[in-house]
DNA sequence: CGGTATCCGTTGAGATACTG
DNA sequence: CAGTATCTCAACGGATACCG
């Protein structure tokens, strides 16, 4: 029905909205790392192999200019930040496991597809590349 | 229980390939398209307002790829191109129609968020920009 | 009709260095 | 500690022209 309702609309912008947003490289990975409770900056950067600084900031910028991750400065005598899920953080996060349950049931199809795929596109243009 | 799993593994790669794949501009609205049954190239083309040639093109190549969609070619004496959904893109719209669903459900809280951030952002910089 | 080839501007992402 | 500044490179997306 909803999907009935997006067609009469023509496409669905709230939803590509989301997919882009949570399409990034990190979103998604940082958002679960928050599940477990607040972080401060330093641990989700240990916790997220291969990030940046300035990727993880831009990241955690996008999550909570959209509302899912909350920053609250500590004020002690060292500087001191942490970041948590909002409730629509969390909302977010409960949606994003149905789509990481898809993922894992489906992933041997998917390889399988792209395996199959990859190898008729090899066998049209081997003679072209050799 | 599958975030908690996710978690363990560190990350969760195949849903965020998943949501890197069809969180591009025009894959879901495709998918979309697709659901009301088989469609040539040009009415896709013209269905989806905005996109060029290459552009479906590419689109199209990917979810194929992944096993999303079909590509049949009709052997008429004119060329003629059929693009149908696999039971697996059956079932990834229906994934997605959950994501659609919350986006809509959602899109206010998102939108009230986005005008407070950046009413913040605003303030913050407004000297240094005027 | 259903694409490719080419070019080109914009955005995403990483490395590194510096700062309140 | 938690960022920002700057630079660089690659990927994404669009315009246009051409082709089997």
């Amino acid at each position: 029905m909803p999907i009935k309702a997006a067609l009469e609309t023509l496409a669905c912008p709230y939803a590509s909205d989301l997919l882009r947003r949570v399409g990034d490289k990190w979103s998604v990975s940082t958002i679960i790392l928050l599940e477990s409770g607040t972080k401060r900056f330093n641990e989700l950067l240990k916790a997220s192999e291969g990030i940046s600084q300035r990727i993880l900031t831009l990241t955690l910028r996008n999550l909570e200019r959209d509302g899912f991750v909350e920053r609250a400065v500590i004020s002690n005598s060292t500087l001191h930040v942490e970041y948590s899920l909002t409730a629509l953080g969390a909302s977010l996060l409960s949606l994003m496991s149905g789509v990481i349950k898809w993922a894992d049931q489906n992933r041997d199809l998917v390889k399988d597809a792209r395996l199959k795929f990859d190898a008729i596109r090899e066998d049209r243009f081997s003679s072209a590349n050799k």
